[in-house]
DNA sequence: CTTTTGCCTATCATTTTAATAGGTTGTTGA
DNA sequence: TCAACAACCTATTAAAATGATAGGCAAAAG
């Protein structure tokens, strides 16, 4: 499961660019309208500001705000930014040590196809079409 | 990421459909051919038979078996058991309690998509592709 | 009737998750 | 200039999940 961290993450980054108007927007007010507690979102929105997705300006006036346009953001980059990895099993992470079991291991290939399916949807997939008004998704219904 | 009780059924099933020749397998010998502690895949092969994966049987000569052909399971039902769920959020899962934001979501048709995208995944991989022996995978190299 | 093996309950340490709390620094509009 | 505002920083925390370990009971076969 995709942890609050990645979920709220995203939200912040829709709600970013739906108010995308060169002005900075307060955390205050991104946290009343997602209606996520503020303090939390703090910590997360630290991560997304040294990550490099926003920037934020303190002081009366200040906030956060996109620093790349809204079609320069894959949902795949949000997400791995927060959650750390979009891998299936440690092995298939960046840094993984070498497990001893890797040449004789049934299941891997099947978790590296698994990976590079979830790689791809994700990192086609860009922020902008989730953004209220810029897709047909807003009226999809599951 | 998958846990150890979905990345470890998976493994005892595999191991199980190598050694399929109708006798049944102590448990003993498979945490030894898997190198996981026995006691630990206990209590993950305990929720294999009540799920309806496997048979045990106690006893001298007793031991663990599966109870449908090879091609009778898709890796799909092994993990959903052991992990609950295939999917990447709460609002999509079986019992889920009704979302508040789920009219107004903008991510939910994405995680759907994604849900169905896992699904069809799993479900439509079977454990026999994964048997030694029987698939090119095998030799596979990431 | 002893050996083997599954089965059951309990406990545990560690890590992750999802927050809360309070203080400090920086910026600006009045 | 200074008060209000907003980001930034550090610490703490409760609860849950994760990944086990331990010991004993029950059943079946040889």
């Amino acid at each position: 499961m995709i942890s609050t961290r990645g979920r709220y993450a995203l939200r912040v980054m829709i709600d970013l660019a739906e108010h995308n108007d060169g002005s900075h927007v307060p955390l205050k007010d991104i946290a009343e309208r997602q209606e996520i507690s503020k303090k939390y979102l703090e910590i997360i929105v630290k991560d997304m500001v040294s990550g490099g997705l926003i920037t934020g300006v303190s002081g009366k006036g200040g906030g956060y705000k996109l620093c790349r346009e809204v079609d320069d953001y894959s949902i795949g980059e949000i997400i791995e930014l927060m959650e750390g990895t979009l891998a299936p099993v440690a092995c298939l992470t960046d840094n993984a040590e070498v497990c001893p079991r890797q040449e004789i291991c049934s299941t891997l290939p099947m978790w590296s196809e698994f990976y590079n399916m979830v790689h791809d949807f994700f990192y086609n997939k860009k922020l902008s079409e989730l953004v209220s008004g810029t897709s047909d998704y807003v009226n999809y219904v599951i």
